[in-house]
DNA sequence: AAATTTATGTCAGCCATATTGACATATCTT
DNA sequence: AAGATATGTCAATATGGCTGACATAAATTT
């Protein structure tokens, strides 16, 4: 496997003592295979997005925007926040945009008529189709030599990196843990 | 488990037919669970870092530069654009921060003696080991319950995750396809 | 009915990180 | 000596974040 992990002893950086640091800290013992792996895998994983967006003259993070709504059909504003983890000034430009060139249209809410709920027109679906096929391809292409129970074990993985506590709506349709459903 | 991942059927992008289109796209067929597992996951995992990071009025790329000089000691200027994919301007402004406060040292190249080799100093690998520290408990916690055939699972996952034509010095390092050691 | 809270939108300005192009210097290679 | 390479730096620009303040409409509470 030609892991690249072993330890090494490094001083504390504030100097305040052991108490501040973490139980990998302390031990010396470090995850540098998986932390580098995960640097690479998501570098190159959202590389192909990355190239695709510069023809429509988009960035990231229009791809984040319309790939929730997409799965998301009828989100909030407010649930768009708390998924992509900005401010509602950064989203308003971004979502002004594909708004303006109909990627995406509002709703206004039927009990509760301040919300504006979002979904994806033809058009942002076919964008969001566009590129979730290159990641497709690149997650299948790798995925092909996994045994079921490999493939069960990177799930498992995936989902226990992420935390739990406080999680938003599209975190609870997918750790079933609320009672929303993802989508119709 | 609960997974979200169901097809269903799309216009093209561009309108320009098929042929334009990825397989996985042709056949209607998404990976949507990892795809958001994967954005998640590395939100949380890279969110880690970001607040350690507010402290000492650093953000994501001094990390990036950080981790990839301490781990590779005597990486080139030239090594690290090519890792962290950004220009030589985007870097020089980080590194000189990271020079200024004595996170990092240059030293010229034995042989080239235009080479400006970078070495972390006992502080900037405090730093690195503060970070590292945090995102291996949350791996280690990740993989806490899972077997050692997952683990190789999740690991060889990663792996074919990541491009390999052309190859960057650290890529080289991780793969084994060169002849270059990855430390000392 | 009035007051308050909530959901959204917008304005002005700031910061970090990225970009391109041009150019300078030192050094190595031919 | 000429040319290529490794690095550094200047100027100008773009994107995508941020904070704080404020406005509107609609829902909720008092």
């Amino acid at each position: 496997m030609a892991d690249i992990n072993f330890s090494r002893t490094v001083a504390d950086p504030d100097s305040k003592g052991p108490e501040a640091t973490s139980p990998a800290a302390r031990s010396g013992e470090f995850r540098w295979d998986i932390i580098e792996l995960l640097f690479f895998a998501y570098r190159d994983f959202v590389g192909d997005a990355d190239l695709e967006l510069e023809a429509f003259g988009f960035g990231r993070a229009h791809h984040r925007v319309m790939h929730f709504v997409y799965r998301y059909p009828g989100l909030k504003v407010a649930d768009l926040l708390d998924v992509l983890r900005i401010t509602k000034q950064s989203l308003g430009r971004v979502l002004k945009q594909l708004l303006d060139e109909g990627y995406i249209i509002q709703k206004t809410g039927n009990n509760d008529r301040r919300q504006r709920l979002l979904y994806a027109t033809p058009k942002g679906e076919a964008l969001v189709a566009k590129l979730a096929g290159l990641q497709t391809d690149r997650i299948t292409r790798a995925l092909a030599e996994i045994s079921p129970d490999g493939v069960a074990a990177i799930n498992q993985f995936l989902r226990a990196m992420i935390d739990r506590e406080d999680p938003d709506k599209v975190l609870e349709a997918i750790f079933g843990t609320g009672s929303k459903k993802p989508r119709e």
